[in-house]
DNA sequence: AACGGTCCCAACCGCGTGGAG
DNA sequence: CCTCCACGCGGTTGGGACCGT
């Protein structure tokens, strides 16, 4: 299969953009939409080839992006995913109002994964590197790895149709009011966000039972989040996180109280029994397995040990969860923090409005 | 002040995928 | 079905900014 060579046309600019040629792309998607890429530089009069100006566009240029430093929350979040996600860059952006999968994945590379690496936790599987923070066993650990990459096809394959639909979506509002790109950056009209979810939430509703050697899972309706829940437990996720987005969209430069906030959310979302019942009642093996993974972070994090900078805030906040949960075991800690990833896969769009108070 | 090393991020590269013809 | 095209994604890099000596 022939691939046509993108940018190699002589005469093409390369290497960074200059003002006039942002003023170009910009005026010209404002009012033409970008509509074929390919097209779009000789309309606008550029040198430069399709591909360049659509990650000019979407890495820079866009109107409803948020530049600037990472939130405590916005680092939670991440760091969360990416455990769930993987590399999985643009899912994790879907999650992160107004941030390109671009910068998550250069905040991540030169930030997030070195200070995670400090702490002595592996940032490719979450875990502590040494194992002394959890004395994992080796079954458990591999059991723990296969459930998360059996959940993370899976969520993989559910945050990618929901990005999907929230961009075709997005398109369709686009190209019927070009001109109106920067009218409301930030708050998508509803309509753009409500089709998505009604087609997940009747995905959902459909009650798929998915078969695999390795795991039986019924999706039922009656969660109003996005995750597979396992038909025996009801994790009371959502209406905590609805409640979280509302606070993130208040608070969302208050980072470190949102640390605080959020931990305890989750902790006082479920009490310690029910966390308890919701994991141990689980039946499938991959689920179960999935208590192990982040073991070592978690543990890190309720230890308190603090490296530099925002590290410190995560230990000053966990002290707080720490709080909350001394009396769990370490089962119960690794439970909090996926009730903490699932929460947040769990959260409907970022860029619907939260509820009116 | 000069130099070298490191950090950071915008931009590029190449592959995978879906859709149109 | 097959081929080609356009686009999106994740990995990588180039070079400016910053910092320590």
């Amino acid at each position: 299969m022939g691939r046509s060579p993108y940018c190699e046309k002589i005469g093409l600019k390369k290497g960074p953009w200059t003002p006039e040629e942002d003023q170009k792309l910009l005026a010209y998607i404002e009012e033409h939409g970008h509509g074929s890429w390919r097209a779009l530089p000789s309309k606008a009069g550029l040198q430069r080839c399709g591909k360049s100006c659509r990650l000019r566009w979407t890495n820079y240029l866009r109107p409803d992006i948020k530049r600037g430093k990472f939130s405590l929350q916005e680092e939670q979040t991440i760091i969360q995913l990416h455990a769930l996600l993987g590399n999985r860059w643009s899912a994790i952006a879907t999650h992160l109002p107004k941030r390109t999968d671009n910068e998550i994945k250069n905040y991540w590379n030169t930030h997030l994964k070195k200070r995670l690496a400090k702490m002595g936790i592996d940032p490719v599987t979450h875990k502590a590197v040494s194992g002394a923070l959890t004395g994992t066993a080796d079954d458990k650990s591999a059991k723990a790895a296969a459930g998360r990459s059996h959940m993370a096809q899976w969520e993989s394959a559910r945050v990618e149709a929901e990005a999907r639909l929230a961009r075709e979506s997005k398109m369709r509002t686009a190209a019927s009011t070009p001109t109106a790109l920067h009218a409301q950056p930030t708050n998508p009209p509803a309509s753009t966000a409500s089709p998505c979810l009604d087609v997940l939430r009747a995905w959902q509703g459909a009650r798929i039972d998915l078969e695999s050697p390795t795991s039986t899972l019924t999706f039922t309706g009656s969660n109003s989040g996005m995750l597979p829940t396992p038909r025996t437990t009801g994790l009371e996720i959502s209406e905590s996180n609805s409640a979280m987005w509302q606070q993130r969209s208040d608070e969302l430069e208050g980072e470190e109280s949102e640390w605080k906030f959020l931990s305890k959310q989750q902790l006082q979302g479920l009490d310690a029994k029910e966390r308890e019942e919701n994991f141990i009642g689980c039946e499938e093996p991959w689920f179960a397995g999935m208590a192990g993974v982040g073991a070592g972070f978690t543990g890190m994090l309720l230890d308190g040990t603090s490296v530099h900078d925002t590290s410190e805030c995560w230990a000053e906040s966990s002290h707080g969860q720490a709080e909350h949960s001394s009396h769990l075991s370490g089962d119960d800690e690794n439970k909090n923090y996926w009730n903490g990833i699932l929460g947040m896969v769990n959260t409907e769009l970022p860029h619907q409005p939260p509820p009116l108070l």
